[in-house]
RNA sequence: GGGCCUGUGGCUUAGCCUGGACAUAGCGCCGGGCUUCUAACCCGGAUGCCGGGGGUUCAAAUCCCCCCAGGCCCGCCA
């Protein structure tokens, strides 16, 4: 609707004046878009802005195909206002089921996130990871892309060999009602402890680590007992959280399948290529200084064999393959797409988040110095429960703990995706555990209150002639929201939607707040309640897009 | 030392790619609003050399250069 409007007038401007860019913007409090093509014509025309916009303005208004809407010219500035129609049209659609709903595309894609090593639970940082990665996924179907999510396992690395060291060599039993995840980090962090005190156990984690290279079978079973055992920790705390992969990828299948050695191959051929004691690229034409190990002097893979086997599988599979990734992982990440270039493969696209820390200092499992996302889960539901029994004691114990879990899912959720990836962050639990401000449960209120309303208002019937400056302006809100999901997608940035959907609340929360709906009468009534049911509609695509339930009372 | 990212009122933050109309919102502070559709809410007020300095432009938070501060990275680790 609102990319329609846009074209039309983009259109318009352009035949109009004959310009390449019709410099076409939102037009923020002055209009719903506008246009600073007049300072643009001004040295062309030998005249003033202002009196470029006043006569364009008044050929543009005469124009057929912009019927319906109002141009006028603010100085040199010239102003787009849409008319009733364009608003009664973004209503009928966003009441329906769905809405939002992008046209299928027959792209197909693949997307990977959180990947987290599985040596130690889930901590705050990682789940910036998760949360951003699923929401792009939510954005992603509702899109209209056939989408899978992929976990890569690691598997083969140097902290699982020292996991399994740990389960073979220390006091090694789970405690009671210790998660799994809490159990292999346990055991890791006593682990590294004692390689500080005696520098022999390196060559013992060595051996182990050559072991599952060549496929032993009793370390290959080891290897994976625990990192399994890890992942069920996760898939309870990404449960936690409403976030889903549809599969799990392991690393030591690239080995297993031979699809690394023939990748090593294939590399071997390049003229990057410097296959003397290891092997290894030299890509310093494309502006990396150091060498990009893949195969060591013994002959075992790198890492980074197998991640190129891993994407090469990928691109074979998928139109467009998509990996959400730390920003540490920014050098190897940028390696790895001029090597898949190079190759002439696929190159994934990467979304990069910035680091999460704590008042402390950086994160780090290996010495235990992390909030784990399990922690956090426990002790925001614990905040929600005392919350909602605060403020709805007469409701049963069951449907406090339930509202209570899907306050802490959304206060959890949109503390993280709200801001832009590129900031790094502080982790604060005063913030995290607080429900109000610019907060998930702001937005899933919003959306109780339409839900209350709508309940207690019956039936009616249906009526798009809105009027009041308020409805027009919720209802403008409201006709934004698949453009929201479209930029999501096409930006790769999943906090478009998270403050989108917080405008739209704050719109909404407007709206009612100055117009009565339920006391008013007739038609004025009918179209009110219309509009609630069309911000209802949209605040449960926009939460649910976000992973977050849109609960209908709290 | 080199590369990437960030720096917006006391605190958190949008806008920056695609330059334009008084810089977005929240917290905190000050002052209002619950016999009226759930106050997890709403309304009003104070608070900004948009890190600093140059430049480009009719116009710079936005583009370019330099500097400062913070984060991340520069392994035959993953």
């Amino acid at each position: 609707m609102l990319h329609d409007m846009y074209k039309t007038i983009e259109t318009a401007i352009k035949e109009t004046t004959g310009v390449p860019d019709a410099l076409l913007t939102d037009g923020g409090e002055h209009a719903d878009l506008a246009t600073t093509i007049a300072f643009a014509l001004a040295k062309q025309k030998k005249q003033a802005p202002v009196m470029i916009a006043q006569d364009l303005a008044v050929e543009l208004s005469r124009l057929p195909a912009l019927t319906g809407i109002t141009v006028e010219a603010k100085g040199p500035y010239i102003n787009f206002i849409f008319g009733n129609a364009y608003v009664s049209e973004a209503i009928k659609e966003a009441v329906k089921p769905g809405y939002g709903n992008l046209p299928g595309k027959p792209t197909r894609v693949v997307l990977e996130h959180t990947s987290a090593n599985p040596n130690g639970p889930l901590h705050v940082g990682h789940i910036r990871n998760s949360i951003i990665g699923d929401t792009l996924a939510r954005a992603f179907r509702k899109a209209g892309y056939p989408l899978e999510v992929q976990y890569y396992v690691n598997d083969m690395g140097r902290q699982i060999a020292i996991v399994a060291w740990g389960f073979d060599n220390l006091d090694s039993k789970q405690l009671e009602n210790e998660k799994e995840d809490a159990h292999i980090a346990r055991i890791y962090i006593a682990a590294n402890q004692e390689i500080q005190k005696d520098e022999s156990i390196t060559q013992q984690v060595n051996t182990l680590m050559q072991l599952i290279e060549n496929g032993d079978p009793a370390t290959v079973k080891k290897f994976r007992r625990e990192v399994s055992r890890c992942l069920d920790g996760f898939k309870v705390t990404m449960k936690n959280l409403n976030v889903a992969h549809d599969r799990f990828v392991w690393e030591s299948d690239f080995i297993r399948n031979g699809n690394t050695e023939r990748i090593i191959n294939k590399l071997k051929r390049l003229p990057q290529a410097r296959d003397e004691e290891t092997l290894a690229l030299d890509l310093s034409e494309s502006g990396f200084e150091n060498k990009y190990v893949l195969r060591r002097s013994d002959g075992t893979s790198v890492y980074a064999a197998r991640d190129l086997a891993f994407h090469a599988w990928k691109g074979a599979n998928f139109d467009r393959v998509i990996d959400v990734l730390g920003a540490d992982h920014k050098l190897i990440g940028a390696q790895l797409q001029c090597t898949m270039k190079l190759m002439g493969e696929k190159v994934p696209e990467i979304v990069h988040f910035e680091f999460v820390s704590l008042p402390e200092g950086s994160m780090s499992t290996r010495a235990g110095k992390f909030v784990s996302a399990d922690d956090l889960i426990t002790e925001i539901r614990k905040r929600a429960f005392d919350e909602v029994t605060a403020r709805r004691p007469e409701l049963d114990e069951e449907t406090r703990r339930s509202i209570a879990q899907s306050v802490g899912l959304a206060a959890i959720r949109y503390d993280i995706v709200k801001v832009s990836p590129e900031k790094s962050t502080v982790f604060d639990w005063k913030e995290a555990l607080d429900f109000e401000r610019q907060s998930g449960p702001y937005i899933q209120y919003s959306h109780a209150r339409a839900c209350s309303i709508l309940g207690k208002a019956g039936t009616f019937s249906e009526c798009f002639d809105l009027e009041t400056k308020q409805e027009i302006a919720l209802a403008k809100k409201i006709a934004q929201f698949p453009m929201a999901i479209d930029n999501v997608v096409s930006e790769l940035r999943p906090h478009i939607l998270a403050i989108y959907a917080r405008e739209l609340a704050d719109t909404f929360n407007c709206f009612y707040h100055d117009e009565p709906v339920l006391k008013s009468e007739g038609k004025v009534r009918d179209r009110r309640l219309t509009l609630v049911k069309a911000a209802q509609n949209t605040l449960k695509e926009s939460l649910e897009t976000l992973g977050i339930d849109a609960i209908r009372t709290m």
